[in-house]
This record gives structure tokens, sequence and C-alpha cells, in this order.
DNA sequence: AAAACGGGGAA
DNA sequence: TTCCCAGTTTT
């Protein structure tokens, strides 16, 4: 026998043994999550839409909520979007729901409401790549797929010594034709979901748990010492910093009680959520890095950028910072409290009525007058997304309200934060 | 192939 | 703080 026929025998041997250790661990350890009480290939679907870069602890309750309201592809296809982006408030990478609402009517029309158990009627879903496909068909219809994500590529780097770098898309290839080897037969569903778990549980990132782990003994890295190197990732690039200027507008009269809020473009960041209106800071003077603008200054830009935007309020003082973390970009936010100008009762300035006309009716008119100072550089959306016609919309609202519309995290606890401190006022005089 | 796209939990 | 996760789409 050659030395090439004794590795490839050996490695064989590791392939048998990882299969049905694993799949015997995961009959014992395997957690009572929601989405494992029935075999409904929707709710398979929408969990693993949900849990793309994202924990299952966080998820649980979102997915709960989202199939007591929509139990159903129909009823998902025929909700309203902002039904839908609410109910995925907070839980991030919005236009997973988006896709998943446009696939939901795909899946209506193109296969009578049947989540589709045929590879390439999966694969052509929206919203549904590689992974995604693979846990839709192995999880709930136990077709031999692989389902290969960062979790299963952390398990496999090890336990075969994979020094390729999983950030790569040929090693993705790859490890999906060796996921696929190692598939018991007929226990897709199960083993997918066990390889999985070991990931979630005992072959965690940072700190592997071994000494329980089912299969450390043909582990390859673990055996070499060098569990805690892998996987080989070339890591991504901090985020870079934004400085943006954030109105608190507190409506007069009629809006008493209110504050305005702004709805993005239909595309690019966080597309179609509410938000407060807020705009790039301009670089503080004297040029140093993170150096905070004056007040003076933020207010004489906030004024111009409200102006811009057809929302009649004057800036009044600053309130609060935030700061908002993206995968590739960090907002600080100055958050200013503005005051709207009631202009019915101003002397009749035509710019005025102009610009609060625009707020009543978006998109209608022209958005206020064009002011020579203005006219330059301050655009409607600064992320150079969108465009007038598109978002932009604005309502006033109180504490209540905002159940009708879906926020970014960092504009959900503003507005409470901001509603709290309201009442409070009110109770202490 | 690289960048865009949120948010939170673990170490 | 830093890392990184049950990824897909767009460029």
């Amino acid at each position: 026998m050659t030395t090439h026929e004794q590795q490839g025998k050996a490695q064989q041997e590791a392939k048998l043994f990882f299969s049905r250790f694993l799949l015997e661990w995961y009959q014992g350890q395997k957690r009572d999550l929601p989405w494992r009480r029935h075999r409904n290939p929707y709710y398979i679907w929408i969990s693993e839409i949900m849990l793309q870069q994202t924990r299952v602890d966080t998820v649980i309750p979102y997915f709960n909520r989202f199939i007591e309201r929509f139990p159903t592809v129909e009823s998902l296809a025929d909700a309203p979007e902002e039904e839908v982006l609410k109910c995925w408030e907070g839980l991030g990478y919005y236009s997973r729901a988006r896709n998943l609402q446009h696939a939901a009517r795909q899946v209506k029309e193109q296969y009578g409401g049947q989540v589709p158990d045929d590879r390439d009627a999966v694969f052509g879903l929206k919203g549904v790549g590689p992974y995604t496909a693979g846990a839709i068909l192995s999880i709930a219809f136990n077709r031999p797929e692989p389902a290969v994500d960062g979790n299963v590529m952390r398990v496999l780097s090890r336990y075969f010594l994979i020094e390729d770098d999983i950030a790569k898309g040929p090693t993705r290839v790859a490890m999906e034709r060796l996921a696929a080897e190692l598939i018991p037969e007929g226990e897709a569903s199960h083993f997918n979901q066990a390889l999985m778990e070991l990931g979630a549980l005992v072959c965690t990132p940072k700190s592997p748990r071994c000494l329980p782990c089912p299969v450390m003994e043909h582990c390859a890295a673990r055996l070499a010492g060098c569990e805690t190197s892998l996987p080989v990732k070339t890591k991504a690039k901090p985020p870079r910093p934004e400085e943006r200027l954030a109105a608190l507008v507190e409506g007069c009269g009629e809006h008493a009680g209110r504050v305005l809020i702004r709805q993005r473009p239909s595309s690019g960041l966080l597309a179609r959520m509410w938000e407060l209106p807020h705009w790039p800071a301009p670089p503080a003077e004297g040029g140093a890095a993170g150096a905070l603008l004056p007040e003076a200054a933020a207010l004489d830009r906030l004024r111009r950028s409200l102006r811009q935007a057809g929302i009649p309020a004057r800036p009044a003082e600053h309130w609060m910072a935030a700061e908002h973390t993206f995968s590739h970009i960090v907002w600080t936010l100055q958050v200013y409290r503005c005051r709207e100008e009631d202009v019915r009762a101003l002397p009749l300035a035509a710019e005025g009525r102009t610009a609060y006309a625009a707020v009543l009716s978006p998109g209608a008119g022209d958005a206020g007058l064009p002011d020579a100072a203005d006219s330059v550089s301050v655009e409607p959306f600064a992320d150079g997304t969108g465009s007038p016609e598109d978002g932009g919309a604005v309502r006033w609202i109180n504490r209540e309200d905002m159940a009708n519309y879906a926020f970014p995290n960092v504009f959900l606890k503003l507005l409470n934060h901001y509603f709290d401190e309201q009442d409070s006022n009110q109770v202490n005089g």
C-alpha cells in the first residue's frame, strides 16, 4: 500500500468517525428552538433568513412575533411592507426583510404558496444564497445539500486542519464539497443542524470547548495544538467614522407634543426606515480630526440643512450625542433640539409658506426657496443615495405613533429617551 | 473580488 | 475595546 493510499484511508476513517459521532452527539444535545418544533418549510426559511449574521438568542423573540403576525407565506406576501419592516425593527440588515417579502410573493405566485423543494427554485428566491438554499433544502426537506456558513467553516477548518482563508470564495466552495461528502445517508437534516450546533455550542471562535467535543480525538487542529488559530480569515477593514448633525424638531401648535421624523430613500443604507433628519457635520475649524464643531457653527449648518430640506424649524441647543456602528461606518450623531416654526403665526413671508407647504405635502412642488448660501453643497440625502422624490416624507409623531414606523435602533433609543424626558418633566412640573 | 449592508453578545 | 457571527446583493 502506498503512502498516498494510507493517507486516503485515514482521511476516510476520520470522515466516517466525524459524521457518526457528531450525529450521535446532536441527538442528545440539540436545543429546543421554536423553528425546530415543526417541520414547516416556511418556519425553517424565516428562521434561516433571520439567523444570517444574527445570534439564536436574538432571533428567537423576533421569530415568534413574526410567525404570529405572518403565519403563512400568503399572509407575508399580502402584508404592507411597513408592517414587515416594523417586525424586523432592531434586527438589522433590513434588506433581508424586504427580500423576504419579495420572495414570499415569488412563492405565492410561482409555487402556489408552497416553499419549493428543488434546488434551482429555492436558489432563485430573493435573499436566498448558497448557505440558505442548502439550509432550507436539507433541514426542511432532508435533501443531501451542504449548508456552509462561517460556523461550519470554522468546525471543518479545525477538524480537517484547513488553513485556507475562509473569506475567499473558492474556500467556501471547497468546504461545501467536503460538507456534502460528510452527510450520512438519509440524515441531511439532522447532520447539517448538528454541524451548526457544534459550532454554536462547542467549537466556538475564541475558546473552543474541546473536552466535551464528540469528535475531539480525531480533530486535526486539536491534535496539532492549533485549534485557536483556525480558521484563517482576513480581517475586515475598520469602519470609517462619520460625524453627523441630527435634528430633534419639537412641534408647535397643532403639532405640540410631537416630533418630526423622516423616511429614508428606497435603496441604500437603512432603506425605507424612519429617522430623525441628519446631515454630515462640516469639518471642524483648525483641521484636527475629531475636534468638536463649535456650537454656533453646528447650529448654523443645521439651520441651513433644515431649510434646504424644507423643514420649517429653528435649531435651539445641543441635546445629546449618540453613536451608531454599522459594519462599515460609525456614525457619531450630535443631536440638537429644534423648534418648529409656526409659519401661520409669523408675518406672511412667502418663503416660509412655501417651505411649510412642502412639509405638509412632500414631493408636491418645490422644497423651499433655494438659498444662495445653501445651493452649493447640501444634498437632500447626503448619503448620496436616493432623490427628493424617493424618501424624504416627514411625519409628526408622539410616542404612541412610534408603533407605526420602523426605526433603526439608534433612533428608537433617542426617541424613547426624549419622550421619557418629556413625561418626567410633566410630572415634576 | 470587493464593498455594502446592522446589531449585539462574548471575550 | 475588539472580534465576529446560522450571508446575500450589488458593484
